[in-house]
DNA sequence: GTCTATAGCGAGATAGAC
DNA sequence: GTCTATCTCGCTATAGAC
């Protein structure tokens, strides 16, 4: 409680302080400055799914990136800051390209397009996944409910393609919020096991999950 | 390898210091020698499962359980151990389960008693659960190795049921193996959003289930 | 069988030189 | 903008008293 405050706090200056620098500055010949801190998250993103948040250590993110632990702290007020931008930056691009999906022509199409898009954009960015499943915990109480009601937000999507086909009686299900559930928990399952260089494309694995998911809801 | 015969070796010392204590004694006054360990690995089980196997210290553990940090290494060699004991005791205690269902008449019955005994199986022993999917990649190679040739004997019995449904034509599957897979994940994900004061018993959500799995095989 | 005490190490984070 | 140096803390694991 008093962490969070304290965190807060020092989240707030440090964006204060980050972008007056930026705009201070017209010079751009020193590009490292532009190119460390992606460089900082990518490498937090990735030993944070391979190792988990709390066994990796801020020497290890900097020997990643290449240069001293203290430097981070140039770009980030704390560890748990640069875990609560992975997952926020992961569910809001997840968020925006769900709304970029066009609109469909029927429950059944939407469906589908739901299916595909979610097994691709999950495997393209399984690490982040990874991380926003597990890690989850590990964020102070008002992180956890702004990614919480992000997901929230994405469950609902499907929830909302399911109603129509039902009320259409295009489908069959005998509760729309447990089948959107059950449905994200079988596709997201995908990233367990699936392998790019195993017996099957990634479109040959949507396809076959396409006539479970189908099927499963009755259509 | 080394790890783990160094800790059989140390608790057959333990056990054999502990015995001749006993026997050497006629009371029996001081019964926490018995306790004592089922509580670590209670406490260790609930605290890696809330926290993380590496977020947790051997003094949280010791202090749930009641006694001083030293005092766990009479009854673990190290943390790894403690870890490794748990997932092996879980998934021992799933295939020891599993087998004692009884031989089920058809395939599709066959389905059934494997849905509803996922559920209930994983439902209970939740804390078990998340450790067995989160924590795998924190053991050591060899380690590792010996939990997932035991999740795979799980998998396989799964995917012997669903051959079988196929070739008797009751089921209609275009991949067993996928199939497997994407009806464990679904299953298991009652865990993450289940709890015990909602709207649904277990029972029910059991019943809602196997509804969705028995559509998705085609049967 | 449990305690206190501590060795030895590495963590997160900060200060100030350049 | 990055470095070196360092503060303070907590960790795993061990030693030895009782």
């Amino acid at each position: 409680m008093l962490a969070r405050d304290c965190f807060i706090a020092q989240a707030g200056l440090h964006l204060r302080l980050f972008r007056g620098h930026v705009s201070g500055m017209a010079r751009k010949k020193n590009s490292s400055a532009e190119t460390t801190r992606p460089r900082i998250l990518d490498a937090a993103l990735r030993l944070f799914a391979r190792h988990g948040y709390a066994a990796v250590s801020m020497r290890q993110i900097a020997t990643d990136v290449g240069v001293q632990a203290g430097t981070l702290y140039l770009y980030t007020p704390d560890k748990q800051s640069l875990l609560f931008e992975l997952l926020q930056t992961h569910m809001q691009g997840l968020l925006d390209e769900l709304a970029t999906l066009p609109e469909a022509p029927s429950p059944l199409a939407a469906l589908e397009d739901f299916t595909r898009f979610h097994i691709r954009f999950h495997r393209a960015r399984r690490d982040a996944v990874f991380i926003s499943y597990m890690e989850l915990r590990n964020l102070e109480a008002e992180y956890f409910r702004k990614i919480e009601a992000m997901r929230q937000r994405y469950e609902a999507h499907l929830e909302t393609v399911l109603e129509r086909g039902k009320s259409a009686g295009l489908f069959v299900i005998p509760d729309t919020k447990l089948a959107a559930f059950a449905l994200i928990a079988m596709l997201t399952g995908v990233n367990t096991w699936y392998r790019e260089d195993g017996r099957l494309s990634l479109t040959r694995v949507e396809d076959i999950y396409w006539q479970m998911v189908r099927k499963a809801v009755g259509a």
